[in-house]
DNA sequence: TAAAAATACTCCATAGGTATTTTAT
DNA sequence: ATAAAATACCTATGGAGTATTTTTA
């Protein structure tokens, strides 16, 4: 008999591609996940890894197996939520991925409004890339993530929260914020300061300055929008601001010039993602309610 | 942590609507079965079921969890036969369903035939209507099934075997069977014998003479092609016989006539049917093979 | 009062841990 | 020689069975 736990650890070790740091990920001791291996490969008759060929692979059964137990893992944790969806909306826990341009800026108001509004719901949460965020949204270690949507990915199922139009962000004295009728086409590429590569800004930005040649700009490493806008304001260029990152500090900052684009404006759209079909749809759903609402 | 065995029992609970019935179909003792039903809804944090009131109901949340359930004890077969397909083609076990229009006359011949070439293939066999086994399939109970194709049903994926025609047995003597350019619709009503209401065959033969009113058909129950043959030999009327039927003691009977239809011939597709995406596919079209080989 | 499910209690299978050995680079 | 996985052995959890009680229609 197939049991949940021989597929747990076998999605662990499918990972991992080693026993031992698989027998970590789930919390059980080296030999305890090889018993559990080795009694899977039993029911089914076959070897589901090579095992002592330096490095750890899979057999043509153990990626099939592994695809389908990664599957039926997600559509237990599916069931797990069910019991969640049906409790008073936006109790419990709940882990939360947000994207590094939007954190800063969105959860020191998010959080007041949350803990107010829904005392009883326990929100972790994790700053990442939306690669990385996206990836652990569906492999179950996240619950929702704020994204830029669409993200075109038919795992995933989302709701627009708000738009966020993006400002041209310019020293005070620079002429490139002199006119009022300034369209991206104005922005000059070697003057252009981005976040680092993997970083969805980064993209939109460029995508919007679509004639900007990415191998004009100058390489800037910068992993907030901080630091970038510090560069701004310095004199070393200009950047494209989200205009949910614009705070009292900035729109003071008398260093910093902000243009709104002419129409049509550039912008991204933020909004909540969650893995298809979960049925905490309803909580996510009210979520993206909390987002628009304190934005 | 929810285990496959609490899915298993509430599955068998959801179905018996019982619990000393759900313990009975899954094996196990009816405190055992209740203990795991608690545990699952301990874990979930919600009742599954409305205990004594009478009749046993599934909660909202009971019915959700069923149907999830259903789905991952089906995903957990899938992997189960990952290793039988990976084994040679036909071994190991197979519950094979066919249709009782079918089953007396393909299984002599489809047998030996499978017993000779894969002599490593348990074959359990069932013989009842085209709903019962569909859903016999859908549940886990059977592998594959003989029936008429298509089915329409997108939870099933099929192989067309063989084309079986339908011919016209009436009476030695009748004048029915005097002409050679028959049609169906020469049928007439009130002579057509035909299977007992939810065999495929009877609808079928209604759709194939489709002007005629069933109100108007005399009813009889009979369950096997036999029964109905021995009455057309009796001079009680006439029937659509599948050409599969036809053996030498049929074609020898005096009291019989058969005569086969002018073009376009009607008829109907046997064909393999099994649960959409199995691993053992393979299988089942070699199974396909050997019946379209036998026929 | 009769049927159905829950509880009580005992037993045993099995998952897990630690220590150790085997195996493969 | 070293890292990784398997084996040995012990412990403890928990699932199952039987007997019995509680519940409700």
């Amino acid at each position: 008999m197939i049991t949940i736990r021989q597929l747990r650890y076998f999605d662990a070790l499918a990972r991992a591609r080693h026993f031992g740091r698989a027998a970590d990920s789930v919390g059980v001791s080296q030999p305890a996940l090889s018993m559990q291996i080795r009694e899977l490969e039993a029911t089914l008759g076959g070897s589901l890894v090579e095992r002592g060929s330096g490095q750890l692979h899979l057999t043509a059964l153990g990626g099939e197996v592994a695809e389908r137990a990664k599957s039926i893992l997600s559509d237990l944790r599916g069931v797990e939520e069910l019991a969640a969806a049906r409790a008073a909306p936006l109790t419990g826990q709940m882990r939360l991925g947000v994207i590094p341009s939007v954190a800063p800026y969105l959860l020191p108001h998010l959080f007041p409004l949350l803990s107010e509004r829904y005392p009883d719901l326990r929100l972790s949460l994790r700053e990442a890339i939306t690669e990385d965020i996206v990836n652990e949204l569906k492999d179950g270690a996240l619950d929702a993530i704020v994204i830029s949507v669409p993200s075109d990915d038919p795992a995933l199922e989302e709701a627009d929260a708000v738009r966020d139009a993006f400002l041209l962000a310019a020293p005070a004295d620079s002429e490139a914020a002199g006119g009022e009728r300034i369209t991206p086409a104005d922005v000059a590429a070697d003057s252009l300061l981005l976040l680092a590569d993997g970083h969805c800004l980064r993209d939109q930005a460029l995508s919007v300055c679509h004639m900007i040649d990415p191998k004009r700009l100058r390489s800037f490493g910068a992993t907030s929008l901080t630091t970038i806008l510090a560069m701004v304001a310095a004199g070393q260029g200009v950047t494209l601001l989200p205009e949910l990152a614009v705070d009292e500090a900035v729109r003071r900052d008398p260093r910093l010039r902000l243009v709104r684009f002419a129409d049509p404006q550039p912008g991204r759209t933020l909004g909540v993602a969650w893995r298809r079909g979960s049925p905490r749809a309803g909580d996510y759903r009210a979520l993206r309610d909390a987002i628009a609402e304190v934005v």
